[in-house]
RNA sequence: GGGAGUAUGGCGGAACUGGUAGACGCGCCGGAUUCAAAAUCCGGUCACUUCGGUGGUGUGGGUUCGAUUCCCUCUACUCCUACCA
């Protein structure tokens, strides 16, 4: 009689055999070709989610994979433990941010060796730790030495009533999360890395990531946002001050009718220091919709326009200019930009066409209350009359750089990046601020600046500025007071370099350049697309960074990139509107209840959210099913990047068939053997191996999925039929235990320990097999393209061989009745077509 | 407004470089087992059909001997981005 399979047991044990042998512990090895895979590390916020079981299950799949194929396989694990989430809690919980995050990372490092991960825990790192962040604090220097690192004033949100800066996802609706008062911008002096130095760099190097998604390069592209265009000197009536502004569309300077100006334009704030007025305007400006309402102040300037000889242009604040875009100034070409157009209606500008559409034959044409940015022939400008878009681009840009009123250049919307950020549970910014108002880098020698120990975490205490003994320090080298810098790093400053670390995690230095040559860069890197353009966009500053300070000389840290889709479920939602968590909802009779007996209503697929309670907790599957069932329902049906819906049918069934493979131990051990010489089942079973690992190679493994499904039906099949002798079902086996290594390695190794292999399977070697080629070959005959009929044909057959196999068949005969052949089409081992008149 | 993507049975999804549409899983239907149920096992499952066939991959067209696959049109949905001059 079979034992029901226990996953308690089973999963325990192969999890202990693996930390026991050391399996996944990696070392470099010059002679081994290196295979990085990395997931992207979790923030320890409790405890795993689905997404994270997806997302490792994921990355698992791929590092087993590529160590059965021989490479050295890095596959390293740690926390981004710094952030707002640990204040929160320390406030609601009364515990020190500290002790909360390590309590998190202990529970769910227990949950992720739970789902049997093939990770190497020596390197684990967390962020928090003051062995990770004095590395960083050390780049962070060097960056401030070599001008990468600066300070400029920037707005951040303001709580009036908490007396608190607040990050903007404590901004809901514009009010303060806390306490609900309405949130002001504050200007700070706060510090940016100089991300946009590099914007060319960046923006180049994406054509060199073969391996991400094109959708993530394309992201990014828009985000750096190159554009080309020309900056043009405007110059003030009545004096020889200029104003400059830019454009990419200098072909239509011709229909410049007005000058615009952002409100932080210096000339503007000149202006407002004796203009009330002004003032005022500017003021309102903040809380208005720029996109519905356009709205101008006339500063009363004027410009004479470069190339009409006369005429003058009006010089307006306007609420529609970006203030860190270009020069904060603009021509206004009402004709062929809509917010110049809604802007000159409004104050009844002029107009002037100066692109003539392809369809328009009159120069004055109407516009109505739609500028024409398409295709055309410039008109109404002089010497640019006549030309297409492209060519006037180019001859105006050679006239304004002959009359040295302007350049040709290049813009992008890419800024530099603000790392400041006024909060506790962060790195300290190794900064200090001396008396005599030197602005100083912490010496080498003094790092790390660690977090002051604190015994009560209060609102008081969540900004650094508050704790003044921490606070107050002395320049080592003059023995004067010194202020610390109180603010702490944007978290994405950690999440930029982690990877350089997992290389060697416990060294003195941050790394060596020997392990980064090896290791780096990661040839698999593997997260949610949400991160496609912050996170992944720093770590490839960082990169350049480092590089170009000397570290090493990688030019981008992630080969290949893979995104995966969410993890969603149905929601529930009961009569009085309420959201129902699916563990309280009932079937009864067809309709479904909550634990309440009210009637419940299913809804949208959504996301997986505690908002919506449609979540299921890793924890409880485990529990009830195990890990290998939990991986296996992640990885079928669904392919990899897009959403996978969570079904209770869909992890029943993985469920049945984790069992099914267990079944296969005690048919084993049973089984009689019989005299066959059947080579079928065999060489379909081989085929299916090898379509196992074609499709592993191209990250669709819910494909590797239904062909090992189908090779558990093929063998089962088999052995019903009596048509595998022991030897050969001890070979189907054998070679089951290895595909399902990757994908259910627990019970890939309870298979394996059963036919009595010394050691484990995951040591063993991917399988290849050689398919023996078939000797007959389907060939579908077709009558004008439609399948008629399948036959079995020699493969040493001529094609006219074929043709008169296909002619005498008598099906073929049939549908032939009547009809003259007037083509005959044969491609080899697949099709005969017969086209009739 | 701009950009990217998706569309195949009741559902999730297969179909190699154009060559047998619906693999595999779920669900459903029938049967076996059971006092009964669950579990398990076996069979069936695109639609219509006069059982010969016919139609069918969001819509309409095109290329081809042949189109889910390539090209054009339209529609719907999803995601990103949003005054970047």
């Amino acid at each position: 009689m079979s034992s029901r399979y226990n996953h308690k047991v089973v999963e325990k044990k192969w999890q202990q055999a693996w930390l026991d042998k050391k399996v996944f512990q990696t070392l470099k090895d010059k002679n081994k070709k290196k295979y990085y895979v990395l997931e992207m590390f979790p923030y320890p916020s409790g405890k795993i989610h689905m997404g994270h079981v997806r997302n490792y299950t994921l990355g698992d799949v791929v590092a087993r994979y590529k160590k059965m194929k021989g490479f050295n396989v890095l596959h390293p694990m740690g926390w981004d433990a710094f952030g707002l989430p640990a204040e929160n809690a320390a406030l609601t919980e009364k515990k020190h941010p500290e002790t909360w995050t390590y309590q998190n990372i202990k529970t769910m490092k227990g949950q992720l060796l739970q789902m049997g991960l093939s990770l190497d825990w020596e390197r684990e790192i967390a962020t928090c730790h003051p062995e990770y962040y004095k590395h960083e604090q050390k780049f962070f220097i060097d960056m401030f030495k070599a001008g990468l690192a600066y300070k400029k004033e920037a707005e951040v949100n303001w709580d009036p009533v908490d007396k608190t800066v607040l990050a903007n996802e404590q901004v809901i609706d514009g009010r303060g999360w806390r306490s609900g008062a309405l949130v002001e911008k504050k200007k700070l002096s706060q510090w940016f890395l100089k991300i946009s130095k590099y914007s060319d760099e960046l923006l180049s190097d994406l054509d060199s990531l073969d391996n991400w998604p094109n959708k993530v390069k394309v992201m990014q592209s828009n985000w750096i946002g190159k554009s080309i265009g020309a900056e043009i000197d405007f110059n003030i009536s009545g004096g020889d001050k200029n104003i400059t502004v830019f454009t990419t569309r200098p072909d239509t300077i011709f229909g410049a009718t007005f000058i615009a100006l952002s409100t932080d334009h210096e000339l503007v704030i000149d202006a407002s220091k004796k203009n009330v007025r002004l003032k005022k305007f500017i003021k309102d400006c903040e809380g208005l919709n720029s996109d519905k309402i356009k709205r101008g102040f006339n500063i009363g300037l004027s410009v004479n326009h470069p190339f009409i000889e006369g005429k003058k242009l009006q010089v307006f604040v306007a609420n529609f200019v970006l203030k860190e875009y270009g020069l904060g100034a603009i021509f206004g070409c009402p004709a062929h930009d809509q917010r110049d157009l809604d802007f000159a209606k409004e104050y009844n500008l002029e107009v002037i066409p100066v692109v003539k559409p392809i369809d328009v034959f009159n120069d004055s044409y109407n516009l109505d209350n739609d500028a024409y940015t398409g295709e055309g022939t410039i008109i109404n400008s002089d010497f640019l009359n006549g030309l297409k878009i492209d060519e006037a681009k180019n001859k105006i840009i050679e006239e304004i750089e002959n009359k040295k009123i302007g350049r040709k250049k290049v813009n992008f919307k890419l800024r530099d990046w603000g790392i400041s950020r006024q909060r506790f549970w962060g790195c300290p910014i190794p900064i200090i601020y001396r008396e005599d108002g030197e602005v100083l880098a912490v010496e080498d020698v003094e790092l790390p600046v660690k977090l002051p120990e604190i015994k009560k975490f209060s609102e008081s205490s969540s900004t650094l500025e508050n704790i003044s003994d921490w606070k107050e320090t002395v320049c080592s080298k003059t023995g004067m007071k010194a202020f610390r810098e109180t603010d702490t790093f944007d978290t994405f400053f950690e999440s930029s370099w982690y990877y350089f670390r997992y290389c060697n995690a416990r060294l003195d230095k941050a790394f060596d350049k020997s392990d980064i040559d090896y290791w780096l860069p990661v040839d698999q890197y593997i997260g949610g697309i949400e991160h496609a353009i912050l996170h992944l966009l720093y770590s490839r500053f960082f990169t350049k960074a480092l590089r170009d300070l000397g570290y090493f000389s990688l030019d981008e840290p992630f080969k290949g990139l893979f995104t995966q889709g969410m993890v969603t479920h149905i929601t529930y939602k009961n009569t009085n509107g309420d959201w129902v968590e699916p563990k309280n909802v009932e079937k009864i009779d067809d309709r479904f209840k909550d634990n309440n007996k009210l009637d419940v209503k299913t809804g949208k697929i959504e996301k997986m959210s505690k908002s919506k309670k449609n979540v299921v907790d890793p924890n409880d599957i485990i529990e009830t099913y195990g890990a290998d069932t939990a991986r296996w329902f992640m990885l079928s049906d669904s392919p990899p990047e897009r959403d996978l819906q969570w079904t209770d049918t869909g992890i029943a069934a993985s469920f049945k068939f984790i069992n099914k493979l267990f079944e296969f131990i005690d048919k084993f051990n049973n089984y009689k053997t019989h005299n066959t010489n059947d080579l079928e089942v065999k060489e379909s079973l081989k085929k299916l191996i090898n379509q196992v690992s074609e499709n592993i190679e191209v990250f669709q493994f819910n494909k590797s999925v239904a062909k090992i499904y189908e090779y558990v039906n093929v063998l089962n099949e088999g052995l019903l039929k009596n048509k595998l002798s022991k030897k050969d079902f001890e070979w189907s086996l054998e070679k089951l235990s290895i595909i399902l290594q990757p994908f259910v390695p627990h019970i890939s190794e309870e298979i394996w320990s059963n036919l009595s292999r010394e050691n484990l399977c995951i040591n063993e070697s991917w399988v290849v097999e050689d398919v023996k080629k078939n000797i007959k070959f389907k060939i579908a005959i077709q009558i004008n393209g439609k399948t008629k009929e399948i036959i079995e044909v020699d493969e040493k057959l001529t094609k006219d061989g074929i043709l008169s196999i296909v002619r005498n068949n008598d099906k073929i005969k049939k549908n032939l009745l009547g009809k003259n052949i007037s083509r005959e089409i044969y491609v080899p081992g697949k099709i005969v077509n017969l086209v009739t008149l």
